[in-house]
DNA sequence: ATAATAAAAGATATTTTTGTCTTTATTTTT
DNA sequence: AAAAATAAAGACAAAAATATCTTTTATTAT
């Protein structure tokens, strides 16, 4: 398994496109960020309809229009991309995937498991949707293959 | 998403359920497995039939069969029983889902998710399939929902 | 030998995730 | 006002994961 699903994985990566590419006011349509994100258009596009509902990002029809990132929301962490694709499973699920594994009533893998979803989640909110802009912006990462 | 497949988390109950009742020779049946960890029977004995064609447990036909583990095998590290099932995915791949995404190519969460997987695997190579047979035993930790 | 037991195997079903295609609604430009 | 561009929405399809049911095979005990 991975960390995220799918649809979270092309969420995040399309998140980090239109962060580098809007963050001077302008917009990218989902064509282009698809092509540049490595993901099924048109199942990108429900994906960010969602986080748009959710209020993660903006869009705008019509000529001209596309998806767009307002200054505010680059500050925002990772994190909530993931619970609104995802929910919150990685931030508190069990290992062995008992729903009512807790301190009082451990799993066998808890107090261990536990140290690892800390230290998941203090990634996630400490990184933010912004803040690989200049790096993605000079080519020296990436967000899909070559 | 969670760490694991539905299937490793059976998996993985299952292997600690057949430790802590089989390290003293003895055998035990799929009904009453798939009883105390919480899966369904059927799905859970195909799951352990390809452990057991993997070597990482025996089994035994007829009257008095059942699962068991080797005492060897009580020392094998749960890393074992994930890849088995789930492959070297949660070892090796990427937090957004790229598969040439290395160190020379990187995506935005590559150096900051690889300490993240390194913790993982360093904690399924330490862990091993016996080590929680006693707490199991006196009922301290559980492999089932309460 | 026969009957009973238990895992192995096979066939099929359901659910969830992922993906595609078509139509609609909104906005901008001309 | 009309045309063009673009996201939104809806219907549908394919693939993968999860689950069930039935039959077969191997083993043991009688």
């Amino acid at each position: 398994m991975s960390l995220f699903s799918k649809t979270c994985e092309y969420a995040l990566r399309a998140v980090f496109y239109i962060a580098s590419k809007t963050a001077d006011g302008s917009k990218v349509g989902i064509k282009e960020i698809a092509r540049n994100v490595n993901s099924p258009e048109h199942f990108l596009g429900k994906i960010l309809q969602d986080l748009s509902r959710k209020g993660i990002l903006d869009s705008a029809k019509g000529p001209n229009g596309g998806f767009f990132l307002h200054p505010k929301s680059l500050k925002r962490p990772i994190a909530d991309i993931v619970s609104a694709v995802d929910g919150d499973n990685v931030f508190t699920g069990c290992a062995l995937g008992l729903a009512h594994c807790s301190e009082r009533n451990p799993c066998p893998l808890h107090h261990e498991f536990k140290k690892i979803r800390n230290n998941i989640a203090k990634m996630l909110t400490a990184t933010t949707i912004g803040q690989f802009n200049k790096e993605l912006t000079l080519g020296k990462i990436l967000l899909k293959e070559v």
